[in-house]
DNA sequence: GGAACGATCTGC
DNA sequence: CAGATCGTTCCC
């Protein structure tokens, strides 16, 4: 059975809903893949967050309605999507920066231009799912795109999941505001945490 | 008005 | 490790 996720889902703390989206099932059109990383951002608590100096017309949505969609756009030529929680008028985004392609990869790959490393970076899988600029603030709850339960992992023999500080950031470092899978390999977007290897 | 810097990715 | 590449933010 599978399931997609409703409003009142999404309309709790980013640091609460983040875990919660571990091995739940992005849709996008005819894409789907399993969100194996994430991390959460909030608002003016949150140094590393764009909603952090306040409301703006790039940050809009991020204090709008949970349950739909934040692209932005960065370093020239990557998007980065994330799913919008909390509650209207604060802040509240989960980065969604790793899925597990499903299907359809035929066309993952086309987008992508190679067949390896899909969608296991943020900016990777926006382009593998074709999201950019025209998607930001797209609802969640209905159309085609959406995020679905489908009962994995099964909890009893579920995998673990890791928590980490959020990577690629130069303030709030140290929040633990990043989940992943245990099993999930991190490859090579790893790397760049000044002063160590501190993720796993 | 201008400069600095990214919630990144890739190839060398 | 450095270059790509441009929108957003911040500081004159």
């Amino acid at each position: 059975m599978r399931q997609r996720l409703t409003e009142e889902f999404f309309a709790r703390h980013s640091t609460v809903v983040a875990p919660d989206l571990i091995g739940k099932l992005l849709v996008v059109g005819e894409c789907t893949g399993r969100i194996t990383e994430v991390e959460a951002y909030s608002g003016a608590d949150d140094a590393a967050s764009h909603a952090y100096r306040g409301r703006s017309s790039r940050n809009d949505v991020m204090f709008g309605p949970a349950g739909h969609i934040y692209v932005y756009f960065t370093y020239g030529m990557h998007f980065c999507a994330n799913v919008v929680t909390g509650t209207v008028g604060v802040a509240n985004a989960v980065l969604l920066r790793a899925i597990e392609p499903i299907d359809d990869i035929e066309q993952m790959v086309n987008r992508r231009g190679r067949s390896d490393n899909l969608t296991n970076g943020p900016g990777k899988l926006c382009q593998a799912l074709g999201l950019d600029r025209s998607d930001d603030g797209t609802s969640l709850l209905t159309g085609d795109i959406g995020i679905y339960d489908d009962g994995w992992p099964d909890r009893s023999a579920g995998r673990a999941i890791v928590v980490s500080p959020r990577i690629g950031i130069t303030r709030a470092v140290d929040l633990p505001w990043r989940w992943h899978l245990a099993a999930e390999r991190i490859e090579r977007n790893d790397r760049r945490r000044p002063g160590g290897s501190r993720t796993p």
